[in-house]
DNA sequence: AGTGTCGATGTAAGCGCTTACAGCATATCG
DNA sequence: CGATATGCTGTAAGCGCTTACATCGACACT
């Protein structure tokens, strides 16, 4: 591989204005040419390690998730390297699955790679988490809702899609509804119960839950369960798309009519939902919005100043009523 | 940040001797001691940079996708992390959204930062991509068939997986046959239809083939364009999975039965593909295999020896048959 | 005792780059 | 015309690390 030193050699000039020329600094119109042309002749490319050891940045950020299961997280990740590479930002992802120790070990291997990281870790409670983040590295957190402040958060309302989601099944006039919960201990799905226990709370209706895991497995496992009962609630709400998925699948199985029996509605708005029959009812999360915002979030502490920052970080999410919960079903014709 | 002479000060040895602790070496017990506890009281860790800049490795590799979305990239994606998490590598991901002059760029901007690439190209033909990869730069191409053999190929075979599906809708006596077709260009798509043709080639059916974008939208489009015709084809086959699914969507509206008036089959085998009702007859792509095989085939080139490398890059799908395209709709109860 | 071997350690030379500083024209001004 | 500012350029000092080489005991063997 060539280096600075070849270069200069080969276009007459010092190694200090070889750097200069691919530094953008302040280089004579000549020089420059020479430079560039010695070059591309040589195929020369800064060594990035070097650089780095000099300016102490990596123009790198880290990416730890849980997983890379389902569409969630690949939305996420198009979402944030949309951003980076409009910025010439490189993007280190890394998947944690969930495990604390796991996490704290992709993150000290991450510092010295990244100039900052953004975690999204809805399993780990923040607090739990933010002492295993080496102190000099720059993070922000996704959807990690309650850390001690240490951090910038970057947070989805669950708990007000949920709310609105339940307002419209008790407004289509449901009023013993099933809930399908997320695993245990995930903060969204913790959020988003809360929300409907809130919004059942004002309302006269009946609320019970069957445990769910947000998998298509576990909705299809809920369904069967809701139909050994003798009593059909009139809604189901399963905590997300793909239990409402694999929950419609049971009850189609028995034979039991959505909407006209029972109400399914979901959470998250997967590009699917709207291609399933009955089309789903659901709650839109704009993932990458999600991804977009926390990259914006931490480049303001990366390069304090260089844009404004949006001093909401809270994204609230979106009912999308379809035809699975609709008392009149309206043929959905997109 | 603390340095080896820090370190190397504080544990009474001399740098040489904490490198050697960090990298493994032969060091006596006693100075290993001395240097760890060193280094943790000082929240020592080493410089990467510095440390690249010596040997000339990143432990970093990159992975360049066409697109971040659907779950087909975040299973590849998941595939190679568990790879490299294993092996202590890290990854570094791209989109390059299929253009060719944003993925040279993206190439060009890797190299120094990875010390390898695998790439996924499904819409460039690898000829036009080979001249864009920087020679230094160790590549495996994932699903690009037909290089020009300067890089190792890590390939699904599509031809095959069609053929298969193809035999078993004859098999069910269907023979009007109708091919919802993938984007133009895309190498995946090509192979599939090829195998298509190939297959009615030998049999007396009838194949029409309507255009598709592997999206659920132009799948439901296709679905609606095939109701305008007056002869319904008795069977449907579209190039993926999501295509399918918009399709099937396109039909339950119009009140067709599938499988009984039509079969319906699609192509990758998506998680969710067993919980559409009926559900639906595909043909499994072992994708996250499709990841770690690429892996390998990488690691092949960057550390030779390590581990034998398995002959074969070619993975043969595997049909899964489901109720959309049975003749005698059994249940499906999993 | 002399010699060879071997493992543990230290010394010092870079890896390829950025950048402070100094130098040196050339332009500007009193 | 000398003093001062200005714009480019070169020199050289590291950034923090790995590693070739030299050194030095300790030990075994003849």
């Amino acid at each position: 591989m060539a280096t600075v030193y070849d270069v200069a050699e080969k276009a007459g000039v010092s190694i200090a204005t070889v750097s200069r020329v691919f530094n953008n600094n302040t280089v004579s119109q000549s020089a420059r040419e020479k430079v560039t042309a010695a070059a591309r002749s040589l195929g020369y490319t800064p060594n990035l390690a070097a650089r780095s050891l000099m300016t102490k940045r990596t123009d790198t950020i880290g990416v730890v998730l849980p997983d890379m299961h389902g569409e969630f997280f690949s939305e996420l990740v198009r979402g944030i390297d949309a951003g980076a590479r409009r910025l010439g930002l490189h993007m280190l992802v890394s998947c944690s699955h969930d495990e604390l120790n796991e996490m704290a070990a992709v993150l000290s291997a991450m510092q010295g790679r990244v100039d900052g990281v953004i975690i999204m870790s809805p399993l780990i409670a923040i607090d739990a988490l933010e002492p295993h983040i080496p102190p000099p590295l720059p993070a922000v957190i996704v959807n990690g809702s309650g850390g001690r402040g240490l951090y910038p958060e970057v947070n989805l309302d669950n708990r007000a899609g949920a709310r609105q989601m339940m307002a419209h099944l008790l407004a289509e006039g449901r009023r013993d509804i099933c809930i399908v919960s997320g695993p245990p201990d995930n903060l969204d799905a913790e959020q988003r119960q809360l929300g409907c226990v809130e919004a059942a709370g004002h309302s006269d209706c009946r609320l019970r839950t069957l445990a769910g895991a947000f998998t298509e497995a576990s909705g299809y496992a809920a369904g069967v369960e809701l139909l050994a009962h003798k009593a059909l609630p009139d809604a189901v709400f399963a905590l997300n798309d793909a239990m409402a998925i694999g929950c419609l699948c049971a009850l189609a199985e028995r034979g039991i009519a959505v909407p006209e029996q029972v109400a399914l509605a979901g959470f998250d708005d997967i590009p699917l939902a709207q291609y399933l029959r009955p089309s789903l009812t659901t709650v839109h999360v704009p993932i990458a919005d999600l991804g977009s915002r926390s990259l914006q979030r931490l480049l303001a502490i990366l390069r304090p100043g260089a844009g404004a920052t949006t001093a909401c970080d809270v994204l609230v999410p979106e009912l999308v009523i379809r035809d699975s919960s609709r008392r009149a079903c309206a043929p959905d014709l997109r």
